[in-house]
DNA sequence: TATTATTGTCTCCTTTTGAGACAATAAACA
DNA sequence: TGTTTATTGTCTCAAAAGGAGACAATAATA
């Protein structure tokens, strides 16, 4: 069987091949040092800060090629992804960041290059276990990194936006589908579930009502204890249960 | 001042001024007879129903581009409206189901015409009240018409997902948002309110539960009471406070 | 005046949640 | 070896929310 090779929509010239006027930017949360974290590009010699996103194919499913873009940033195939939103409004788009962009990476484009023109995003957002990951950039940037939520850098466009609604939508979901764990090594304890679900809520949560909460879900399965060397009760090990 | 005029899409030959593979659809709920009701649109002589729907400009926000539309469907201006998914599978498209109805209207479209490509569609639900509207067909269908939400026609391409998932969405936004009042007039009881929740929820719920909830949330006003006729009590009306 | 259908509210009971208490325990320390 | 420390799993008690039904009030009819 032959390869399918994906060409990096930045480096054609016409755009041909690919869906006009529509992208793609995901939002992909990790968690470390007890923070919620997500991954930003930053392109060469520009200091500009950018979601990792990127074009539809016209032969490609719009969410297939998302999963896609997720397995080049991140090497991951079998992750949680989920749409939220797409983003429309006429002024979210300023072509000078587009063309500085373009510029810094050695392309003079035309004043009517496609990718200078209005482009409406559609938005999703993804949980990942941090540790599984060795993030890699793309043709146009020259990082692709983990930046704490409370620390971001200044974002293009109206990336920030969609980060913010990303963590609003990540939210009211947490009651609905049990979420947090995409986020955690297969096994895990209930206090760092616990703190999963704390930087997602924002908000500290009791440990007796959360153990008896996520206990009562009938979601978990024990394991062994887990003996951190330090002078106290070891405590057990969790996995979701499949299905 | 001079008043845009909108051409409709469909009688462009060329789809200029347009986002390029974009669409948009809207599933317009109503009630009435205690069932819920969307909006379709039935094509000229060819028996097929859809959503009404349409594009986006290219100086247009989304979200204006959707409003604007359904004021032209149904008269109205102030709308609850929420954006829930961008459908973009690429077989959810279909060629020649466009081709009949462009045919049906006596346009006789190149295989390259603009209709004819590929479309992402960016679906809204909306909640209207259903005796403030005559709804208007557009210029390729000859009618726009109310349809009981089980008793729905054959649906074009996948419009018969969109409206299960806009159902859906509304399902679970009924307990963040205190939507069910804009399926309703200003005044209404509480067991009309009441309907309105269970043919949302598809299910019946305890009345004096209920009431109970509902008054619990300190957003009904109390009006006179409303006198049928009938011989029994009378129930009081409620309109939703304004914040 | 009695009857009927429906409404607003109340009561009782169960379930869920909030807040904290307490014994168990892994390692460090005396 | 016994004591101390930090943390864990579980339990208890009270408060809040929710399910199920009872009951008096009431608008029109018979």
């Amino acid at each position: 069987m032959k390869k399918k090779i994906k060409l990096n929509p930045a480096i054609r010239a016409d755009g041909k091949g690919f869906l006009k006027n529509l992208a793609y930017d995901s939002v992909i949360f990790g968690f470390s040092d007890g923070q919620l974290k997500i991954l930003l590009m930053e392109y060469h010699n520009t200091g500009l800060f950018a979601l990792p996103g990127g074009f539809i194919q016209e032969d490609e499913d719009l969410n297939e090629a998302v999963k896609e873009g997720l397995k080049e940033r991140t090497g991951l195939d079998d992750i949680f992804l989920e749409q939220y939103y797409a983003f429309g409004d006429r002024r979210r788009f300023d072509a000078s960041v587009l063309k500085k962009i373009l510029l810094a990476n050695g392309i003079k484009p035309d004043p009517d290059h496609w990718m200078l023109g209005r482009f409406v995003t559609v938005a999703y957002y993804a949980l990942i276990n941090y540790k599984n990951v060795q993030p890699k950039p793309d043709v146009l940037s020259d990082s692709c990194t983990w930046y704490s939520l409370n620390e971001l850098p200044l974002l293009i466009l109206d990336h920030k936006e969609i980060v913010e609604k990303a963590l609003n939508t990540l939210r009211h979901n947490l009651d609905r589908k049990v979420v947090g764990g995409n986020l955690l090594p297969q096994k895990f304890t209930m206090n760092e579930l616990q703190k999963v679900y704390e930087s997602i809520l924002g908000q500290e949560l009791r440990r007796s009502t959360f153990q008896r909460k996520m206990l009562g879900m009938k979601i978990l399965r024990r394991h062994q204890k887990q003996f951190s060397g330090k002078a106290h009760k070891a405590p057990y090990l969790y996995s979701f249960l499949k299905r």
